[in-house]
DNA sequence: AATGCACTCAACCGCACATCT
DNA sequence: CAGATGTGCGGTTGAGTGCAT
């Protein structure tokens, strides 16, 4: 490859492994509960390897819980969701795919998604649409431009709340926010928001495709979901005055989508992202005070279903599990991951579903209305 | 059939960070 | 605290493969 070595490994054995190779080190880990060292591995299972060629032969091939096979629209689509906001973090990104490493997620946005995004006129690094000039002529552009908008409406949002409540805590997650979503996506809210929208799916396929299967989804005409959460980053803090700041995001029908997300705090900052519908947009986020967070999570709808991971008061957090125990942050914002993953409902990303021949081949079934509304 | 091109993906490299001494 | 060592990550490469000419 026209590179010097990274470590000493003259002797040593370079390019793709053998079926003897690959037995030998899997042996060696089973027999040893581990891999150890992998700078002494490869001696001692008698491979004529260097320690990071045994280490990524492991990760991305002999591990048994690797997932073979092809990515299922599912995770191609979880995949731009996390590339929007995570960047380039394979790794950060391969760990929200059980099964699916770093090295193959790589590949697939090397050589599929990000071809995908810039046949949609998106930039696949920035996620924004490319500027206009740069487009291809059959690409759906403004549709591009509306949707990314949105998404980058939702990100700036999530940012601007991430940057101001870091502020409020006195172990700031400065050091990287993409964990921080991690963290937050992991965490009990996490998880409990994507119950909800697990159990929503059943109504309605998801938040992110609700617009483009709106037809099939009328029964549900109200959903409504708060996140409650009384965690701060002190526990010197109070935790029973959940009241004082809320978030709120309300979809009214499935026509007619609204999100109002409240947040007013002492120094009156105001956000407003509202979405009314497809096609006019504006969302509304107040902050009411920045010392009592409350978070509350629940979804109605025509069935009267409430969901309320709720969480009274600090001690009860800390008694938690350990994710809220681990980092308090992880509660302080809990909507913003889930701003940036469901946020944006007209994010569709439909397109995946057609492969990109098609869309080359047929340009005209990829007018915004079928984009939106696909048959 | 031979050749060239495009694409995929396993593997490599250098860097950055964490941990150890 | 500083240097050494180990590990993980992201960017890049190139061998293998399939398709078009």
């Amino acid at each position: 490859m026209g590179r010097s070595p990274c470590c000493d490994n003259r002797g040593l054995k370079r390019g793709p492994w053998s079926a003897e190779e690959d037995e030998a080190l899997l042996n060696y880990i089973n027999k040893n509960n581990g891999h150890g060292s992998w700078r002494s591995l490869p001696k001692l299972a008698g491979l004529l390897r260097c320690g990071k060629s045994c280490r990524l032969r492991w990760t991305n091939y002999l591990r048994p819980d690797i997932k073979r096979g092809p990515f299922t629209k599912d995770e191609e689509k979880l995949i731009i969701q996390l590339h929007g906001i995570l960047g380039n973090r394979w790794a950060a990104i391969a760990s929200q795919l059980p099964g699916r490493t770093d090295n193959e997620i790589k590949n697939l946005w090397n050589t599929h998604l990000k071809k995908r995004l810039l046949l949609m006129g998106i930039d696949p690094q920035t996620h924004n649409p490319v500027d206009s000039n740069c487009l291809t002529s059959t690409a759906p552009a403004s549709l591009a431009t509306r949707h990314m908008a949105q998404w980058e409406s939702a990100r700036l949002e999530a940012e601007a709340r991430l940057s101001r409540e870091s502020s409020l805590f006195s172990q700031p997650p400065e050091k990287s926010e993409p964990d921080y979503f991690l963290r937050l996506w992991n965490s009990e809210v996490g998880e409990a928001f994507r119950n909800l929208t697990t159990v929503d799916k059943s109504a309605c396929p998801s938040p992110m495709s609700q617009a483009s299967s709106s037809t099939k989804c009328g029964s549900v005409s109200a959903v409504t979901i708060e996140v409650g959460n009384t965690l701060t980053g002190s526990s010197t803090m109070a935790g029973d005055q959940n009241e004082d700041m809320e978030e709120k995001i309300c979809q009214t029908n499935t026509e007619d989508v609204g999100h109002n997300i409240c947040q007013t705090n002492t120094e009156d900052v105001g956000y407003k992202i509202c979405q009314t519908n497809t096609e006019d947009l504006e969302y509304k986020s107040c902050q009411t005070n920045t010392e009592d967070m409350g978070y509350k999570i629940f979804q109605s709808n025509t069935e009267d279903v409430e969901y309320k991971p709720w969480q009274l008061n600090t001690e009860d957090v800390m008694a938690g599990s350990d994710s809220s125990c681990s980092n308090d942050l992880e509660d302080s914002s809990d909507t913003a991951l889930q701003l940036l993953l469901n946020f944006p409902i007209n994010n569709d990303m439909s397109f995946l579903e057609d492969n990109v021949d098609d869309y080359a081949a047929t340009p005209a079934r990829w007018t915004p209305n079928s984009f939106i509304c696909p048959l």
